[in-house]
Formats: C-alpha cells, sequence, structure tokens
DNA sequence: TTTATTATTTAGATTTGTCTAAATAATATT
DNA sequence: AATATTATTTAGACAAATCTAAATAATAAA
C-alpha cells in the first residue's frame, strides 16, 4: 500500500504515542503532529478505511499490525538517515531530526536496503535509539527517562526534547552533548533544580525546566 | 521563496525545454510534465504571480533570472544525490533518475553543501551532465546527441532517453551501460540500422529506435 | 480570405488535507 | 444525579493541484 506524506506522518506519531499498546486519543495526536483534533478525526476515518489503524468513534486510535509495520519502516528509514547525517556528512545530533523528516517520505525498499549497508547495518540511531532491520524487528528502547526523574547517580545523555535554539545554545555552553556522561550531585527540593557535574569540568546547577528536557539513561 | 513539490517540477521542467531562452508552450510542458495542458495553465498563473516565469496568454513561458536561480538550485540538488547513489550505494545509471527526482525536493543548502563536499564537490553527474555551484554557475552541458546523429567514429554513451525496461535489457544483454566506448562501423540506409563495435566484443548491429535513445558524445 | 485544425484558456468539478464553529459525547465536579 | 467541563465529532468551507468539457485564439490549409 502506498501512503501520503501525510498519511506516514500519522501512522508515525501514532506508533509513537502509542508506546507498546495504549490507546492514542484524538487530541494527544493533533498536539503531537501540530494540528487540529478535527482534522485527526478526518484523517482516523481514512486510516481505518485503509485498514491501517483500528478506531471506533470516541474510542481513540491504536494500529493494526499492518499499521505498525509501515510504522517501523518508516522508523527504519527516519533513523538510518540520521546515521548518513551524523557519521557521514558531520552533522550534529540537534540538527537531524527536521533533515530525516524529510529524507524518511522517499519510499524506496532498495534506497534504504543499501544505505543500511553502506553505513554498516547499524542497530542504534546518533539518539541512542534502536533501528528496526528490514522485517521490523529491533531491539528494545533504551530505558530512558528525563533527567529530572533519573533516579541513578551516573548518567549519560541519550537525547533533548525541546530542539529550541535557546536551550540547544544553554547546552552547548555547559559543553552538554548527546553521549555525555554525567553525575548527579544533588536535587534541590526549593526549586526541583539539580546540580551535576561532567567530567573535567567543575559542577553546574541547572533548572527543573531543562532537566526536564534532558533525556538521560543509567551508565 | 518557499515553492511546494508541485512548483519545483514546473520550473525544473521549464529550465529543461528552454535550452537557452525558446519559448515553452503549454503543450510542451503538458507533454514533459505528464499532465494536461489545463493544469499547466493554471500553474502558470502562479508562477507568473511568484515572479517566477514571465508568461503572458497565448505567449507561452519563460523563466525570470528568479526563476532560472531556482531551477539550477534544483538541478543541482538533483545531479549531487545522483552522485551519491552511484559512488557510495553502488546504484547503476538507469536506476537514480527516479529516486534523485524525490530526494532533490528536500530543500537544505547545509545539506547539499555538505553533500557536495562529502562527494568531493563533483562538476559531472553520473550521466556526464555539469553540477551547477552553490552560485548556479555551471560548465557549458556536454555536447550529446542521439547514436543515430552523431557523425563522429568513436564515442562515449552518455546516457539512454527512454528508460523503459526492455530497452535497457537490451543494452544490459549488449553490455552497452554509461561510459562505454564504441566505434561506428556503418549505417545502413535501407532501415537507418547502426553497425557498432565495443572493445573486446563483436560488431554488433542495432535498430533506429534502439539508437535514436542512446545519447553519445565524442571521445 | 475563408475554413479547418491545433493550441490554449476558461469554467466548473474533484481530491487531499486542512480549518472553524457548532453539536454531541464522555468525563469530572458539585 | 444534575451540572459543568473537556474531548470528540460533524458540517461546511478553503487552498492546492489536478481534471474534463466547452469556449476561444492562433495557425495552417484550401
Amino acid at each position: 500500500m502506498n501512503l501520503s506524506i501525510a498519511e506516514e506522518n500519522y501512522v508515525k506519531s501514532i506508533y509513537k504515542l502509542q508506546e507498546g499498546d495504549a490507546v492514542v486519543t484524538t487530541n494527544a495526536l493533533a498536539y503531537e503532529l501540530e494540528t487540529k483534533p478535527a482534522s485527526v478525526t478526518d484523517m482516523a476515518k481514512k486510516l481505518k478505511e485503509k485498514k491501517l489503524i483500528d478506531y471506533e468513534k470516541y474510542k481513540g486510535i491504536t494500529l493494526t499490525s499492518e499499521g505498525r509495520t509501515m510504522a517501523l519502516q518508516i522508523i527504519r528509514r527516519h533513523r538510518l538517515w540520521e546515521c548518513f547525517l551524523v557519521d557521514k556528512l558531520a552533522f550534529s545530533w540537534e540538527e537531524i531530526h527536521e533533515l530525516a523528516e524529510e529524507l524518511e517520505h522517499v519510499r524506496s525498499e532498495k534506497l534504504i536496503s543499501r544505505l543500511s549497508d553502506y553505513l554498516g547495518n547499524p542497530v542504534i540511531d546518533p539518539h541512542g535509539d534502536p533501528i528496526p532491520d528490514a522485517q521490523g524487528k529491533m531491539a528494545k528502547p533504551r530505558p530512558q527517562t528525563s533527567l529530572d526523574q533519573a533516579n541513578a547517580r551516573r548518567l549519560v545523555v541519550t537525547a533533548v526534547t525541546d530542539q529550541s535554539t535557546a536551550l540547544l545554545a544553554f547546552l552547548n555552553a555547559k559543553n552538554i552533548k548527546l553521549g555525555t556522561q554525567l553525575e548527579v550531585i544533588a536535587h534541590y527540593e526549593y526549586d526541583n533544580s539539580i546540580e551535576i557535574k561532567l567530567k573535567q569540568h567543575p559542577a553546574i546547577t541547572i533548572s527543573e525546566l531543562v532537566a526536564k528536557n534532558i533525556m538521560v539513561r543509567p551508565v
């Protein structure tokens, strides 16, 4: 089946919001796709017609197994292009998402399989997320949490959820990037700020807002 | 200015049909884009509004200098991706066009400039066509003609105009590919067939139809 | 130069994906 | 349980890109 770019984006977002098997609500999907709930309802009817989702009025959305297969293909394409951009074209991790967002819609099984070979068939992308193989199989996602909720002491940065230039500039100034290892020194209850220490750097204190946008996993 | 994919395809095709400065007719453009003349008229009004073309009813279409700049950017993207597909992913010359046709619509100056660097800033693409630089400057197109009209004796294959699988299979069987050098032995007036010889192969005779679809330049 | 042919444009419709505003359903609050 | 709030859907509209059929302009042929 051949999906439009819009349809692909819906399928991908539904997959993302499902996180396993949760039902996705109209509003959540609208928010994720930066569109209006009415548009989501319209598209839900179309995707149901194409048997990519299960959908009943007011009951929310889940992917069918066919929809899940489509989603995994799109995610595969996205993550392989991200690898390409970082490994071959030396882009930094904060620049790649929106480019991969466009490249992922070039549908060619052959292109993707050759790209994968060319990259050495990587199994995780530059954000640390697993890459589905051609059959849609992939490793379990790493158990990442936002920095403000992490309970381990020694952590590694896996992603940044807010791509605003203000945040990225801040992280740059503090030498925090993808793969950076850090140690949590203290939580300050008063404003939920967190004191952290990077190797070869003095300890710094970051606000709750910043901590919420830094994703980490135990090292 | 930000063009839609449809608009980019129009601009690119107008550039191609102009071949310098010729006026492009509605019908010719419709044929090139595999669409209907009425659709071309509609789009012509839009592109005129955006100052990318000069257009007066019944008088045909030409690009403005702004339109030409856009066209050269699109062609640059297209040809760089073709280089990537052949040089890095080992695609053959007959497979790359339609993939590049999609990849060319990812608009990112930075992506293209890095891709160009990565490829060693090539100045001709796998079909032998020149690649515009970031400023839109490019070498003169090679003087290619179809094999049936070539007057030189020793030639090199630069392109195939008909991408049908039947023709490609034929060329494959005869070991004719991009860059293949050949020598014209004889023209047979009766049916306009041509006898040619490839190095390390016995001479073969090809029909006028085949010869018309093989582009060559003197070696 | 009148007529026939071909090229182009217009008018009106269609599809896809979106929107706003209003209606309805589901859920939460009192 | 009645009411308020929030979530979702429907109805109707819109923009982009296309189409068909009919009208008009340009060109070729008689």
